[in-house]
DNA sequence: CGCCAGGTCACGC
DNA sequence: GCGTGACATGGC
């Protein structure tokens, strides 16, 4: 069994519960299936710093940003800073994955007004409409039990057309389930209207199929500053300052960037009145923003 | 069955 | 500029 060691702060389930993926399916074993692009990743803790994994190469490396030190971030929060110190406590081990810009950006064009479970949802559906299938033998571990219940009420495909959704067979992803590749913006433009409103986007179907008729040039952007690919994006139709910072932090890896959602606006007014010192924690405040996030909705209720 | 969800947009002032 | 309501749909 192929196994990676990995020592700075990496925690499976925090990743996967800070909001920033949501293509990832916890397994029995206490590991995860990851979908990511158009690879899948099986992965679980084997004690200590070591993992298994069904594979591994640049890719998965550079996914999950191996080569930034975030205990060297956290370190950088004093103490005094009771909040956020907190927090990072409780969420060492989050990373903040290098996701593909496309892909996070529909992703959270979708998440407005949505829950974290529906999101999951959607994408699923969206991957299944329009996505590539994978070959079989990306999709998992040899002795690898199905996924977690909670994670496989989705159908690897629509039903068919005029058949009453209501009505058709919700099987849970069986064996026969193909895995599928994030769609690309050709993919999702060839879409229809009436296929979009299947994967339940609802009023966000005309946002997706906007951007995807647009000519995005995401190479370029890439080369763009904080400031003016923030202003890019907010152009485009469904992206407000919320998803544009979500999308470049987490698909343009600006790790400054921080977005600030109803959580996190409950954390200022409740811990910053007199404001959240950016300057202090550029150019990682979005770092910050995710171990506040994580440790607001996860934990404090109050 | 009703509420709310990692917001955005089009209004009104 | 800032406050306000509509917006589609699914979880819980």
């Amino acid at each position: 069994m192929l196994s990676v060691n990995i020592i700075d702060d990496f925690d499976l389930d925090k990743i996967a519960e800070s909001g920033q993926c949501f293509r990832w399916h916890k397994m029995e074993t206490g590991g995860y299936r990851i979908q990511a692009g158009d690879r899948v990743l099986s992965i679980r803790p084997a004690g200590g710093h070591r993992y298994e994994v069904s594979e591994w190469d640049a890719f998965w490396e550079n996914y999950f940003d191996l080569t930034t030190d975030y205990r060297g971030i956290r370190s950088r929060i004093p103490a005094d800073d009771r909040y956020l110190y907190t927090a990072a406590e409780a969420g060492r081990g989050i990373r903040i994955l290098r996701q593909d810009p496309w892909e996070t950006l529909i992703t959270f064009i979708i998440s407005q007004r949505k829950s974290i479970p529906a999101i999951r949802t959607c994408v699923e559906k969206l991957c299944a409409a329009a996505g590539r299938p994978l070959s079989e033998t990306d999709r998992t571990m040899p002795d690898e039990p199905e996924p977690h219940p909670a994670f496989s009420g989705f159908r690897a495909f629509l039903p068919p057309e005029g058949a009453d959704p209501a009505q058709s067979d919700p099987a849970p992803c069986p064996e026969s389930c193909i895995f599928r590749a994030f769609p690309t913006q050709e993919e999702l433009a060839s879409l229809t209207m009436e296929d979009l409103l299947a994967c339940g986007l609802g009023y966000r179907a005309k946002y997706i199929a906007a951007v995807a008729e647009l000519s995005l040039p995401v190479g370029q952007m890439k080369s763009l500053d904080d400031g003016t690919l923030l202003g890019e994006l907010m152009r485009l139709p469904g992206v407000g300052i919320k998803v544009a910072s979500c999308t470049m932090l987490f698909g343009f890896h600006r790790l400054n960037l921080f977005p600030e959602d109803v959580w996190i606006s409950r954390v200022l007014k409740e811990h910053y009145p007199e404001g959240f010192p950016f300057a202090r924690y550029a150019p990682f405040c979005g770092v910050m923003q995710q171990y506040l996030f994580y440790y607001r909705r996860n934990f404090r209720k109050s």
